[in-house]
DNA sequence: TATAAATGAAACCTTTTGGTTTCATAATGG
DNA sequence: CCATTATGAAACCAAAAGGTTTCATTTATA
């Protein structure tokens, strides 16, 4: 299976696990109280997360608590950054453009 | 089907198309002759990724060309660093953490 | 200690993905 | 005008994804 972060983040429903415990900890049930599928649908997702460093799961008693790791995010940023400026110039291409086209 | 930017970005082929288009326009084939796939294959990664808006396809006689559009990335970054703070702060509680170890 | 709660995990199912081959169609270049 | 090039699209396929139900195991607690 391949583990990344890109295909961590793009099922929704794990975007919004990420959401829930990115201020709080929660366990398991907590996690999946807040969905409609069922809990092993839920279980399931977490255990990606957890794979791919997302997520870090903690025991606490018969309970284990789910916390965020969101630095791993960093990589996404780092990819999606990687063409800011050339998108930054075309706009700027395109405003210069527009300005252009108004002073004549 | 779910075409949304987070789902399109999944994939690596088409992170890697995403790549080569991002400096210079490619027509489809030109496009796919960077892969061992089909060029069926590479249409439909193509497709999917007009579909969400990261790229555009212009005609030019019987070719088509393939533009970035790599503004809609800006809906990942938005994502990302809405956790920014969070990872952040945690990192520098680490990092004070660390540091009072070592001051004793 | 017996029951309930929290979780792990297997078996199974349907839909989606990513790929293929094949054929049709529309411009181009000799 | 005809062969070639570039692309669109259908039919089909295997594997992965996302879900379900069911049962086992571990820990708390009345």
């Amino acid at each position: 299976m391949r583990r990344d972060v890109f295909q961590a983040i793009a099922d929704p429903t794990r975007r919004e696990i990420i959401n829930l415990i990115a201020y709080k900890a929660l366990n398991i049930n907590s996690v999946s109280d807040h969905f409609e599928v069922s809990r092993a649908a839920i279980y399931k997702h977490i255990k990606i997360l957890t794979e791919c460093g997302l997520l870090e799961v903690k025991q606490k008693g018969r309970e284990r608590y789910c916390e965020a790791r969101l630095e791993k995010l960093d990589e996404v940023t780092t990819w999606v950054e990687q063409y800011r400026k050339t998108w930054n110039d075309r706009l700027d291409n395109l405003e210069e453009y527009l300005n252009n086209l108004q002073n004549k």
